[in-house]
RNA sequence: GGCGGGUUUGCCAAGUGGGAAGGCGGAAGUCUGCAAAACUUCUAUGAGUCGGUUCGAUUCCGACACCCGCCUCCA
């Protein structure tokens, strides 16, 4: 099966054909943070989809430029540059940090190209110039631009919105801005009071952009003018990717992006997040109850994108112990694994075309860690038969390392047992052979303060850290 | 009000017009001096409710119930 992908904008199953003649090369732009705050775990499930994305591109062998803008003016921040008195750079700084940290404790890819909108103020002048001059948008009486909707025929295309027969929802406020249209969006926002010493200059006085503005900008000064991917969660969808759409085909004349992806939310232990109902986690919340980043990676990648997940206590734990069990058994490889005697080796079956079949099938995941969990327990099997020759677990080591620059979820290290440990061991072994069962488990128990932890094995006691 | 997604075992979660993946949990067993760990096996005659189409429906269609999302700056 080839891979395919659901395109928000066809609502159906897409094959995949990059614009690059060559079928190499795939730009992809993911939505960055809005860096007000520490990013929650419903952000975070959105970076987490789309590293799956790029990281599988890349597995599937496309060179792919991956940019994420972080949106670093925005109404939340003001708010908070007006309340705190501090500036802006200051703030945002902090929780751009603190979001590259979290990203890393997910084992997140970095986006290759990681611009921020207030670097990008002159592009966003000119692309909006650009719209003026082709009539798609307008200077309002306060000094703001907006984008004119009914210049732009296919508005609503991505949203499947009818603009017709739309009724605004209750959030709209019609006396606001200075629009013609109440559906018409801000491409620049005239300065108000309540900016304070947030503003810069253009052509149509002192001001800030738009929302939308900034990610057409920045993902087509990296990606030109049609690029191949563009990711977010689902509530982008309508306004946000869709104005996009409208600004950068109307300042191009080219289509603007080939394959939409979005991803669902989630929910906290069966409810919608928010503060009220005490289900609000940022990744430092969990760190600090004792769940590992890993855990909560392979928690968050665990059901299909476009899934609502269901986020719990009781499924992190379950990934706690999914992990161990795929540690374990790869720690048992380790420990028989050695290159093949011969040349004339031939590589066990193993189970990489199931999972690329089941990942081509617009990253179902979870059809491909059944693939992953049947074969664990097929090799189990021989293991326990004995008949896994150490060349063949070397070879699937080989290819669980291919796997995992998928799904990102790391090898486990052989722990090197210190000397006075194994001394111990030795002393323990001993005294079990003499039948000194008491001394044994007081050297367990010695054990144990120090930190490992033994399994007595056919082949002998295996050491572990606790 | 409009548009869209969903409801599968104790929990999480896939696929599928004809035998309902996988993970966690649970049970039994193997191994062990004991233990732990590991491993093996088992664990939904049933798919929100009610109708319809069909030889056959969890899957298609229609109602109803409930959950969730979007409808102008929330992943």
């Amino acid at each position: 099966m080839a891979l395919q992908f659901f395109n928000t904008l066809t609502r159906s199953k897409e094959d995949f054909v990059p614009l690059d003649p060559a079928g190499k090369k795939v730009g992809l732009y993911t939505c960055g943070p809005t860096v007000y705050n520490f990013a929650h775990i419903g952000n975070l499930r959105a970076f987490m989809f789309e590293d799956l994305l790029r990281r599988y591109l890349e597995y599937k062998g496309y060179a792919v430029t991956h940019v994420m803008n972080i949106t670093d003016v925005e109404d939340k921040i003001i708010r908070t540059v007006r309340e705190t008195g501090k500036p802006l750079r200051e703030i945002t700084d902090f929780y751009t940090a603190e979001f590259f940290r979290d990203l890393a404790t997910l084992n997140i890819q970095r986006a290759h190209i990681v611009p921020r909108a207030t670097e990008t103020i002159p592009g966003m002048i000119a692309l909006i110039e650009q719209l003026i001059a082709k009539q798609h948008a307008y200077v309002g009486d306060d000094g703001s631009v907006y984008f004119s909707i009914k210049s732009f025929p296919t508005y609503g295309q991505l949203g499947h919105l009818d603009m017709e027969n739309l009724q605004p929802g209750a959030r709209v406020q019609h006396d606001e801005y200075a629009k013609e249209s109440v559906a018409d969006f801000a491409l620049w926002k005239a300065w108000v009071e309540t900016d304070g010493p947030v503003k810069w200059d253009s052509p149509w006085g002192p001001g800030r952009p738009g929302w939308h503005i900034e990610c057409s900008v920045m993902s087509m000064a990296h990606l030109g003018a049609s690029f191949d991917i563009h990711c977010g969660g689902e509530d982008l969808v309508f306004p946000h990717h869709e104005d996009e759409i409208a600004q950068s085909e109307a300042a191009t004349g080219k289509p603007f992006v080939k394959y939409w992806l979005h991803n669902a939310h989630l929910l906290v232990e069966g409810k919608k997040m928010s503060k009220s109902a005490g289900n609000f986690y940022t990744l430092r919340d969990l760190l600090a109850n004792g769940w590992t980043g890993r855990e909560i990676r392979y928690l968050l990648l665990s059901a299909h994108y476009r899934e609502q997940l269901n986020f719990t206590m009781d499924g992190l734990a379950g990934a706690r112990s999914a992990l161990q069990r795929i540690d374990e058994f790869l720690l048992k490889l380790m420990d028989m694994a050695k290159p093949p005697a011969s040349d004339s080796f031939e590589a066990p079956h193993m189970f990489g075309a199931q999972f690329v079949g089941a990942m081509n099938d617009d990253l179902n995941i979870s059809a491909a860690l059944s693939v992953m969990f049947d074969f664990i327990r097929s090799i189990n099997k021989k293991i326990v038969d004995n008949l896994l020759q150490p060349s063949e677990a070397r070879a699937i080591l080989d290819e669980w390392h291919e796997i995992d620059k998928v799904l990102g979820f790391g090898l486990p290290s052989k722990s090197e047992v210190p000397a006075d440990v194994q001394a111990l061991f030795a002393k323990r072994q001993a005294a079990r052979q003499s039948k000194d069962f008491k001394r044994a488990d007081e050297i367990r128990a010695q054990l144990t303060s120090l930190g490992w932890t033994l399994e007595d094995t056919p082949q002998g006691p295996r050491a572990k850290r606790l």
